[in-house]
Order: structure tokens, then sequence, then C-alpha cells
DNA sequence: CACGGGATCGTCT
DNA sequence: GACGATCCCGTGT
């Protein structure tokens, strides 16, 4: 039973230092889309954190900054949104402070709100975890491009934000794991900076 | 279920 | 000019 008030995350929750910390404490918030007057939304079941300068794994390793990743030094609180593969918009938090170059990516929700438009903008019929159970599938179904790289995520109306509704995931509950396709990464391929709800059937299978 | 390949393009060398 | 924080579909088991 959720008797919660619904809030929007702040800019003290996006400033956090520790981007790890804040990868296991976004899991349980409902990340929002509400473009042209439409709102979708998916609880966040799955992350990782990508924590520049010292992760080889993360784009603004060894602060390397340019303009794709210039969003990343920004303070917390911004998506970092890049193609990926020439074909998937993956949608980044930006924590820290400014010139902290962290980020998490969300890989993995379960849908909540208008799954009638989010299977229209995936061009599926029946909703199951394959909606939603990806980094790139997920920005798709929430409408989430490139163009919106930059956005503050504490304000606006045409706008992306995250909520907490009160859910609240135990230690107990979340596991981690390595992060996905980060093997050329070497040492730091062995993080396990990969978190995921237990038994969430909306993320993609547990290894 | 495991794999292999193609799609497709911005980014940086 | 090479490659990638992915996805989907095909094949084989």
């Amino acid at each position: 039973m959720k008797t919660n008030k619904i809030k929007v995350l702040d800019i003290d929750f996006y400033q956090q230092t520790d981007v790890v910390d804040v990868s296991r404490q976004l899991l349980g918030k409902v990340l929002v889309t509400h473009f042209e007057g439409e709102r979708t939304s998916g609880k966040i079941v799955e992350t990782e954190a990508y924590r520049g300068p010292d992760d080889k794994a993360c784009h603004a390793f060894n602060n390397r900054r340019t303009n794709r990743t210039k969003t990343m030094f920004e303070a917390g609180g911004v998506a970092y949104v890049y193609l990926c593969y020439g074909i998937h918009s993956l949608f980044n938090v930006v924590t820290g402070l400014e010139d902290q170059p962290h980020a998490v990516l969300i890989r993995a929700i379960e849908p909540i709100d208008n799954k009638t438009l989010m299977l229209h903008r995936r061009k599926m019929t029946t909703v199951k975890p394959q909606l939603t159970a990806g980094p790139g599938v997920l920005s798709k179904a929430l409408g989430i491009t490139t163009q919106y790289t930059g956005l503050k995520l504490t304000k606006g109306i045409d706008a992306i934000w995250i909520e907490n509704h009160g859910e609240i995931v135990e230690a107990n509950n979340i596991i981690a794991s390595p992060r996905v396709g980060v093997a050329y990464a070497k040492e730091c391929a062995d993080w396990n900076w990969r978190f995921r709800i237990k038994n969430s059937k909306w993320t993609s299978p547990a290894k």
C-alpha cells in the first residue's frame, strides 16, 4: 500500500558525491517523461554507475572532456543522453558536483503510466519485459532521444524527472554484478556496479 | 538457450 | 575510418 506523497527528486539528491550509492538509491524510484502533454513512467529496476575520472568504462575517464562528455561535468541533476551503436539513445542521470563526471545509466524499468503509448512507441502489441528491459528500449518507450541531453531533471513541463513514491528497496533485495559490455575496461570490468531489484521480472535475466 | 551478424551514425583519431 | 555502456532476428541445439 502506498500512502506516501509522491515527491520529485531534488538537486540535493542528484548532487550526492557517491555515484555508486546513488545508483542503489535510484532502484524503486519512478522515471517520468512528459512530452507533448503525454506522461509515461516506469519504476527503475536496474542501474549502472559510471564514475569518471578513475573508471575506464566511463566516457569521461581521465577527465576526458569533449563536446559529447561535457554534460557529465555539469553539476548533478541533468540528463546525459548519447547515441549507442548508431541506433539507441541511452539515458543517464548526471550526479555529483560540478566537474565530477559521474553518471548513472538506467538499464531497465517496470512500466507504470500510459503503457498504451509506450507500446505504440515500441511498435509492440502486448506488455512484456522486453518493452522496457534494456537501456535502448526503455528510452524508446519513454520517448527519450539524444536531443534531451543536458536537460535539467529538476524543473520544466516538457521534461524528464524522477519521483519518489515511498518505495524502499532494502539492501538484501539488491543484486550487484559486473556491468555490461565493458570487458575492454580491464580491471574496472570487475567492479560490481550494476544493480538490480531481486526477483524483478522487468530486468534482463540475472546471472 | 547460446551464438552470430547486421543495422546505423555520432564521436574521436 | 574505426568503433561502440545495444537490439533484434536468424540459426542450431
